[in-house]
DNA sequence: TTAACATTCAACCAAAAGGTTGAATATATT
DNA sequence: AATATATTCAACCTTTTGGTTGAATGTTAA
């Protein structure tokens, strides 16, 4: 099981909108850092830290080839933030079932 | 359609451990802003920022009743987030498929 | 009407985030 | 060997974030 910081650290990387985009790049396929910069207005320097957050939150891979690194996208720690967002949304979409029956069987009360 | 800033400000609300917890506690139920705050170690004006910050995300609804403010849980947002994660999760496995199929296909002709 | 309670507002502070530029490192090309 | 390319490291700056405390506002209770 995954220590419960990755899913602090997978939220907190999606949360910005350059990492997001440049996840939306690494999904179309691998790129080196050069290239996933390249459609940014940013610095290289700014998106390298990007990058290095979002390795951080595992959800990019790195491959050295000489002086050439390339980024993949790894699904992984999506699949947590999905399974948290999924729970809490089917909990309360839960409650709300329970309350809809208890006022049906009310309902057939009256 | 929702703005296109909505799923932004709903993984920046999420991004933080102390509003996760705070939404947990709502999706068992509404609860007022002190009984909100009431586990927290932070100071209640602490709690009533985060609180702040996910009504701006829509993430939580209040209502007032003289002075105590309820809060409760709003799903739909969620639902945007989840849909993103989705979609870009999916995107890459489509293209795990894609390269399956072509070494599949490739092995045939060996 | 005074006192307690629930909540926000305002000012402030430290730490983190996101950006910049310039130098360092390592590899490739000529 | 000299130069160009790919990338990070380091120092710095500004804005945002997450927290504090103290005062203000509005509501209920004695």
């Amino acid at each position: 099981m995954p220590p419960p910081k990755t899913l602090a650290r997978t939220l907190l990387a999606l949360a910005d909108p350059t990492r997001r985009a440049i996840l939306q790049r690494l999904s179309a396929g691998e790129a080196r850092v050069t290239d996933v910069a390249q459609p940014f207005k940013m610095s290289l320097n700014a998106v390298s830290k990007h990058i290095l957050v979002l390795e951080r939150a595992r959800l990019v891979q790195r491959r050295k080839v000489g002086r050439d690194h390339f980024l993949s996208y790894r699904a992984e720690p999506l699949d947590a933030a999905a399974q948290w967002i999924e729970q809490t949304r089917h909990f309360w979409a839960n409650r709300l079932d329970a309350l809809e029956k208890l006022l049906r069987d009310e309902d057939m009360n009256k």
